[in-house]
DNA sequence: TTGACATATTCCCATATGGGAATATAAATT
DNA sequence: AATTTATATTCCCATATGGGAATATGTCAA
């Protein structure tokens, strides 16, 4: 078996730089795909290729305004994986008190003055 | 050009299903590799290049244990993708909002008793 | 040292990829 | 209708992949 296609979830569509920063784009606001063209500085057909799949895992919404595709980012779509990654919080929130005791202990050991 | 390598970046590296599952399990706690291989019921070289796709990017840590290998999660990894979600958090809040707010205009329409 | 156990690596292959180039579709303008 | 503008799709190809199978490496036990 292959790698997953990017349009099996969000998690594979986002593994690509341009995607998130498409996604970066988009968070401002409704956007053309000329818009993203230009500021993205990619190939006309590269950015619609990308805009595809993340329409295919719902990570963006789309209309149409005459002759343009407006594209706006889904958060219902990223917020899985915000979800995902909240799991952990605590493994670096951990990271920080430990960094912190560190630190205290450390200041007991050498007081100030 | 191809895809980018799994091992380029946590995003790369968390978007094949296994590692997400394998990261799970070590949410909990440190394991061996021979317990992921029994609970995720994948190959024992399945896992052990998974974790090696992990431990590239830094996800993971690792100490030897005798004859063991003992993983754990490292959430300094894990952080950046976390972060990088919650830039769009406002985007299912404003969309909870808006839900909140119809209702409450529905609720108005046809109060009750 | 030999054998058993735990983990890692290598080789093979079908498969999906992203970019480039060319082309197709669709809507507005003349 | 013909042209221009905006976007989408198709074809091609080098490349990295994940799993299976086999093998290598490393550590403990007798």
């Amino acid at each position: 078996m292959a790698r997953a296609a990017t349009t099996s979830d969000a998690f594979n569509a986002v593994a690509e730089p341009r995607r998130r920063e498409i996604l970066d784009h988009l968070a401002s606001g409704e956007r053309s795909v000329n818009d993203l063209v230009i500021r993205l500085r990619l190939e006309q057909p590269s950015v619609s290729k990308h805009l595809r799949v993340l329409r295919d895992v719902g990570l963006v919404r789309v209309r149409r305004h005459g002759r343009q595709m407006l594209y706006q980012a889904n958060g219902e779509g990223i917020r899985p994986l915000h979800e995902w990654t909240k799991t952990f919080e605590r493994l670096w929130a951990h990271q920080l008190t430990r960094i912190k005791e560190r630190a205290e202990e450390k200041a007991r050991e050498s007081p100030p003055g």
